[in-house]
DNA sequence: TTGTGTTACGTTATAATATAACATTAAAAT
DNA sequence: ATTTTAATGTTATATTATAACGTAACACAA
């Protein structure tokens, strides 16, 4: 079970990791062509595992990829994200009751619930 | 302050209007090549101007957009949709106390709330 | 009414994001 | 060991979105 990358894989996540912000796909390819990749394809298949597993993350309304900061990220396909529009920082909300609060939402209009995907855009704390 | 349309705007609001699914940009333009309309920055205008006035939403993680329902809708900026992922049609959710559920949220995380996009995934009521 | 600012238009080109397809290699599983 | 699964490298292309330019339409004050 446990989840063994490979080196595109750790290469791309480590990028997102180091990274302060949000990367587009193509700014990742960027800042790894020294490490031998040199295609869009590449990055998008590391990614493709890495959300698939949890440790990295899209954010939709960006077109962009974050490392998930959590041990064994439960957030798979359900997300919750604070967007910095100061700083850019994007940090994951871990309420863990959400789905159960959106799934009552949405039975009030007879939807069921499977997942979620919720970004809230604001100032963060060190920038407020 | 009554928002005066012009033709291509009414073209594309028409489109999406007409439409059970959400549309995406290209697909708006081929529906309307007909009528006039021949390039992506037409359709693009149109569509900005419209989600300015409310009229439309996009739904990011689509990259497509749909006409609101609502008169004089509030969602300018702050929009929560129910998608279903069986019939792919679209329900705006409104709940107009979700700014105020995901402020507190955002508090917790010493975050000014400012707006969001929330989109649901699940079965609606007809495919349930 | 002429100017002046603003908004929308049409058009061509190009940027930015993402996937298809195919042959090959490595790794895991039985 | 061999089979099957997953990942690779590569080239090409699809999809989504903007830039940049000049022009036209309109609002309205001087």
């Amino acid at each position: 079970m446990e989840s063994h990358l490979t080196n595109n894989q750790k290469i791309v996540l480590q990028t997102l990791e180091k990274s302060e912000q949000p990367l587009g796909a193509y700014s990742i390819l960027f800042n790894i062509e020294k490490k031998g990749i040199k295609s869009p394809q590449q990055v998008y298949r590391a990614l493709d595992k890495l959300i698939e597993i949890g440790a990295v993350h899209k954010i939709e309304s960006l077109n962009s990829y974050i490392a998930c900061k959590h041990e064994n990220c439960k957030a798979r396909e359900s997300t919750s994200f604070l967007i910095c529009q100061e700083c850019q920082k994007v940090f994951e909300v871990v309420e863990n009751n959400l789905p159960d609060e959106l799934s009552k939402l949405s039975r009030k209009s007879n939807f069921k619930y499977s997942t979620h995907n919720l970004e809230i855009f604001g100032v963060c704390k060190a920038c407020g």
